[in-house]
DNA sequence: TTTCAGTCTGTGAACGCTCCCAGAACATTC
DNA sequence: GAATGTTCTGGGAGCGTTCACAGACTGAAA
């Protein structure tokens, strides 16, 4: 590889002295129009690339972000936002010319490697996804003092991460009134589990619609698989058998609970309403095709970037960011 | 943030030079167990961390590897592979320290702004995921002579750009030969696009079993979505309404195909088997769950990032790892 | 005792950039 | 024409490392 240009060459290109080019390179006040157009000309001609770790080692900023994926049971393989947040962030930190580390953090060895990496400095600011309730990170990350904001809130830390998410609370309400005006009575609800945001909060918005109909008896928890939907569906059936109507927190266990109620004998929508949350890919592929809640993942994302850019800044403080969901009617209600 | 500390300090605090310590930190030879202990304990008490900026300045090695994600339409959305492949290939490369950057390259601007990136030194190595034919990144990837190596073949540059993917070839076999031994007797194949490895080689691969009774007639065009394979499902069973199995390329197509399927009144697997390809995660919630074949994802993943380390440490050439796959059993075939 | 190879250590010189200061060049005002 | 600002430029210092080199200290062989 041929020895990449300095900005010592292109000053000699253009006659100038590196302090000039450097202006130039960071619009500095008080370059002479000649000197800049110089600059410039030489820049182009010599191929000049400026060099980000000589740069990061003055300035102190890298120009980086890590994305932090917890991953505590493997099982997050299931989620299929992951995906489209990364690409999503990606292109919008790119904007602003901003790279994207990622980083897992599954156990304590992971974890122990994101904090030296960022008290290394080598991270401008954090974006946390799916965290979960009591991780050590994040308060790790809140005493060095470093940006950091999550996509999805984390549980128990609402008030110290920032963060941007779809308004779960008002998705299931949405869900759960449809499925009242549709005329159903018994009204049950399979739920994640209670130490993530979606778990919690779909679920209070369910409360909301139904009130005290929300009994216990119709509520039962799932862990996000659609094997956990399969028996969180089995048992209610077992312990409510008249039920006419059922709202999964998530797509993936709706496919599930259709299973075990196409085991049942039961048709879905005729005898059991289905609704499903998140409007996933397997929402279409499932027989009959989910009514589902769509959540705007790519907004969330974009989202989730602006704050953690706006804390890089330090044009903040910011609030939280919460998105609208949208009722998707297909045929399981 | 208090000053982190520097080798300096760590050098005074362990009453050395900064010589002996940067020595300890590369386990280079000649260092007497004293110093070595000293300074262990001293980088320890003042919590030191290398600045990697620094290091890299000099070495020239910045310790990070990009991985490119083409998304030439926005459609790529829906492969589910990428979570998986990026997991695990953050994975691999953290056990060796080093950090993975994520970049897109969907358009001109974005391959522009990669091709910056590697220029300016700041990746030792490219992770190419889902490249097309013919992308332009490729050549000028090949003129930077910066290790590079694919997750599944780039068409056209096999010979150049290393690579690691599951046995599509092979794949294709297996379902095929299966149709076959089921007693299919007119099997046809709806492909991925004809420009990526998986299009190609499935086709091949069910060309291989079949010999001359793969005619024209009997192959149908997708491009991996689930709506293409509902109408290259619809083309097939107008022109040959007699067909009695269909091996698709992927199982989301899959999923359309018998959507087209059940809408014409044909049961699956009575009249008509249906055999996917992938096992994703739509495979086991269609209806009928679908007959499909399994790719090792983690483990391709794996041995790109393997090669990919292998080229930077010198240590090439490399051979292209072909990694088998399986045939998983459900209920549509 | 001298010689020599092998170990170990400290130091100056990069690496490529930005920051800051001193001073030159140019306008403007009195 | 001097005094005062304003714009612009060059170059030294320093960011935190590694690397190469020179020199000091060992112990064994001559």
């Amino acid at each position: 590889m041929a020895k990449r240009p300095t900005i010592h060459d292109v000053a000699a290109a253009a006659g100038v002295s590196r302090g000039t080019v450097s202006r130039v390179l960071n619009d500095d006040r008080y370059v002479s129009p000649a000197a800049h157009a110089a600059v410039r000309r030489a820049i182009a001609e010599t191929g000049y690339i400026v060099n980000r770790n000589a740069r990061s080692l003055v300035t102190q900023r890298t120009g980086s972000v890590v994305m932090v994926l917890s991953e505590p049971h493997e099982m997050v393989f299931e989620d299929p936002n992951y995906s489209t947040t990364i690409r999503t962030a990606s292109r919008r930190l790119a904007d602003r010319d901003v790279s994207l580390v990622i980083m897992l953090a599954g156990d304590d060895g992971d974890r122990e490697r994101v904090v030296r990496y960022v008290r290394g400095g080598h991270a401008d600011g954090v974006l946390l996804m799916s965290t979960h309730a009591g991780d050590p990170l994040v308060d790790e990350l809140e005493s060095m003092r470093i940006p950091a904001v999550a996509c999805g809130a984390v549980v128990g830390k609402e008030n110290v991460i920032p963060y941007a998410a779809a308004d779960d609370r008002e998705g299931a309400r949405q869900m759960t009134r449809y499925l009242v005006e549709q005329g159903r009575k018994k009204i049950a609800t399979i739920t994640g589990p209670m130490d993530t945001p979606g778990g919690i909060q779909r679920l209070e918005g369910f409360a909301d619609v139904l009130g005290r109909k929300a009994s216990k008896k119709l509520i039962e928890h799932g862990d996000w698989t659609q094997l956990s939907g399969e028996s969180a569906m089995a048992r209610l059936l077992e312990r409510t058998p008249d039920l006419d109507a059922v709202f999964v927190a998530s797509d993936l266990m709706a496919a599930g609970a259709l299973a075990t109620l196409r085991a049942a004998g039961r048709r879905v929508p005729d005898d059991v309403a289905v609704g499903g949350f998140d409007d996933s890919s397997v929402a279409a592929t499932t027989h009959p095709p989910l009514t589902t809640i769509r959540q705007p993942l790519a907004e969330v994302a974009e989202a989730t970037v602006r704050l953690l850019l706006t804390l890089i800044d330090g044009a903040g403080p910011v609030e939280p960011v919460i998105l609208p969901t949208r009722l998707i009617i297909r045929e399981s209600a």
